[in-house]
DNA sequence: CTAGGGTTAG
């Protein structure tokens, strides 16, 4: 954001004229007039000011933020302060909300001297606690901490409002000891629930143990335990804090006066955790026994987010449809959980429908519509996406970046993926993270440019995370690249000894080059250090139901016929070429055994489910919890020949449409 | 007259 650095001048009247506001070109307030967002908003409130009452300009700033527009506010503030002097002192609290709200620390800078020089600060604590607020707002909590240490004897609002501060900025131990102040302060009200909310918001993130409880066991005492949103609060710090605990935060749940914001906050904690079936379970609670509580646009948010991980298709169109008649549809949340929604689901154009009916799409928006592109090997789409963006003035950050890398990433846009990596940092001042280099590394690896990739991982500022040392191993894997495969494995097991996928990889590095000694080696470490493959498992949705199968199911009630089913299926295709691909079994098997053992892996299991119960002629969807195996991955392209059938497989890491005997990722993944 | 508060999105 372009912000003038305006140098102050010392009275209040001028530095008004020379306030730094945040839009995209403009320097001073002059321009203002004629390059805000809603100009004619301005005059309106302009209009409705009574100049010489001072609360009346202080009304029109504080209204002008809360109807969405800081520029404005402070704008208008300006005006004010030409105007009537007089203006200032309301005016002011407001003008800091107004910056912060911008993310203007030029500004908010210019009126923190305006503070200085009119002295309302330090003695005004309305005009301090505001002050505060804007520096933390503008990720600057070292200056809000010397603001703070300026305030000769700061209130209990102030002090909440810096230890909100500090959580917001990610400082949590120093938010807890501010709380611990306030509790030791004597002052019997020091504690009130904001307070109380604030502390559960830093203990929601500090992975120490038993923080939380303690937290609860001190609010009951001062009484304070009855309050929904601190109940709410403290619900979210059992689940998200240390020890993550979700029953005893259901048992907090179950037992409180529940709110709108206590649904909502179990069925978001059930869905962020993976157990999607608790979290569309709950909402049906909701709506049954909720006790009249009507659900609002984040429990769409939330309850769209389980079926997303979970891939139900047709409990998310049910879902949808509910979005729709309750006209959430072109809510930015709502709409970009949707977007999410389908995009997991397989129905990437269905996302695409749904974004383009969300009216004031943010960033997070674009994001996952190039994200969901992505995810399908539509690189090219993912890219015009990104342009189309950044046509409509919409600024990338961060995570747009990881959405654009992992889309070139999925599909081999090796130039596209070296020219948005350079460009993010020069053009738009956004430096790589672990994540984007995670993208690199996987495309420039599967590409065969190893040297290239190690070369990114090494100058990179950051530590690389097992993540990225996987990425490369798998590419020494394709390329049969031994030398850096060791490194990479050593580099691993310095972070993460415990996935097995990793030393299946090494001993099939290791096979292909003839290494058998090593390949023992691996085997006996793999036993030795007593590590388990997590069990995989696929998912397939049939008349609104979920059927989930593990590998060699034997719970699931069909799965007799399923197998006799797949034998028969297996036959056909063996006809048709198919050979078994054994490489990814790395327990000590005769050639026969390993076959079994991939005969009955889940995603053969879901797809012969499918095939056996689906109408005929429909398109199979399968969710899998791990990466496609090899051999899988060949036998679905046969089945998809021999059965005339398309089928999706949404892995890990992205969606596999299978086709007519080939698959959209090319056969990378 | 006014200040500090939580749940959603990759």
């Amino acid at each position: 954001m372009a912000t003038a650095s305006v140098q102050p001048s010392l009275n209040p009247r001028a530095a008004a004229h020379s306030l730094a506001v945040p839009t995209s070109n403009t320097q001073s307030l002059r321009d203002m007039r004629i390059n805000t967002s809603g100009p004619s908003l301005r005059a309106m409130f302009l209009r409705a000011v009574d100049p010489s009452r001072p609360a009346s300009w202080s009304a029109a700033v504080a209204d002008l933020l809360s109807s969405g527009d800081p520029v404005a506010a402070l704008a208008v503030f300006a005006a004010a302060l030409r105007a009537n002097p007089a203006a200032l002192r309301p005016a002011l609290p407001p003008a800091f909300r107004a910056a912060a709200a911008a993310t203007s620390l030029a500004a908010g800078r210019q009126l923190h001297l305006l503070a200085l020089r009119s002295g309302l600060f330090p003695s005004d604590p309305f005009s301090a606690s505001a002050l505060l607020h804007m520096y933390h707002h503008c990720s600057r909590p070292f200056d809000a901490r010397k603001v703070f240490d300026e305030i000769p004897s700061p209130n209990p609002v102030i002090i909440t409002a810096m230890a909100s501060g500090y959580v917001r900025n990610n400082l949590l131990l120093p938010s807890l000891a501010l709380f611990r102040t306030l509790l030791v302060s004597g002052s019997a009200m020091a504690v009130d629930e904001a307070a109380a909310l604030v502390a559960f918001s830093a203990s929601a993130r500090v992975s120490d143990r038993g923080i939380t409880a303690s937290l609860h066991a001190l609010i009951a005492k001062i009484g304070l335990d009855m309050d929904a949103g601190v109940v709410n609060t403290m619900l979210d710090a059992y689940a998200k804090g240390g020890g993550r605990d979700l029953g005893t935060a259901r048992k907090v749940f179950d037992m409180m006066d529940k709110d709108v914001v206590s649904w909502n906050s179990m069925i978001a904690l059930y869905a962020q955790n993976g157990l999607s079936a608790e979290a569309l379970r709950l909402y049906g609670s909701m709506l049954n026994v909720g006790g009249g509580i009507r659900c609002n646009a984040v429990t769409f948010s939330a309850v769209l987010l389980a079926c997303a991980h979970a891939g139900t298709i047709q409990t998310g169109k049910r879902i949808h449809n509910q979005v729709v008649r309750m006209g959430l549809e072109e809510n930015v949340y709502v709409g970009t959980s949707v977007v999410d929604m389908y995009s997991k689901c397989g129905r990437v154009e269905m996302a695409r429908k749904a974004f383009e009916r969300i009216k004031k799409k943010n960033v997070l928006s674009w994001s996952a519509m190039i994200t969901g592109y992505g995810m399908h090997g539509h690189g090219q789409q993912a890219l015009d996406v990104f342009n189309e963006m950044k046509r409509s003035g919409q600024n990338p950050n961060y995570i747009t970046f990881i959405s654009v890398l992992a889309a070139c990433s999925h599909a081999g846009l090796l130039d596209k993926g070296r020219y948005w990596y350079k460009t993010m940092k020069k053009e738009f001042g956004i430096e790589p993270g672990v994540e984007h280099l995670g993208c690199m590394v996987d495309l420039l690896g599967r590409a065969g440019c190893l040297d290239e990739a190690y070369g990114l991982i090494k100058e990179m500022k950051i530590k690389p995370d097992a993540a990225i040392w996987g990425a490369l191993l798998s590419a020494c894997r394709i390329h049969k690249n031994v030398e850096l495969a060791e490194i990479s494995v050593k580099r691993l097991f310095e972070l993460d000894t415990t996935n097995c996928g990793y030393y299946v990889l090494l001993s099939n590095i290791y096979a292909e080059a003839g290494m058998w000694k090593d390949v023992e080696r691996m085997r006996v470490l793999v036993k030795t250090r007593g590590i388990e493959k997590p069990p995989g498992y696929s998912s397939v949705e049939l008349k609104g139901k979920t059927h989930v199968f593990y590998v060699g199911d034997n719970i699931h009630p069909q799965h007799k016929e399923i197998y006799s089913y797949l034998g028969k299926l297996l036959e056909r295709m063996q006809e048709a070429g198919y050979v078994p691909n054994t490489s990814s079994v790395l327990h000590d098997l005769d050639e026969e055994e390993k076959e079994s053992a991939v005969r009955i892996h889940s995603e053969k299991l879901a797809v012969a489910f499918a095939l056996m119960n689906q109408v005929p002629g429909s398109i199979i969807h399968v969710i899998k919890n791990l990466r496609v195996c090899t051999d899988c991955h060949t036998a679905i392209k046969f089945i998809s020949r021999i059965s005339g059938r398309e089928i999706i497989v949404r892995d890990l890491q992205r969606f596999h449409h299978f086709k007519d005997g080939s698959c959209s990722c090319g056969d990378y993944w």
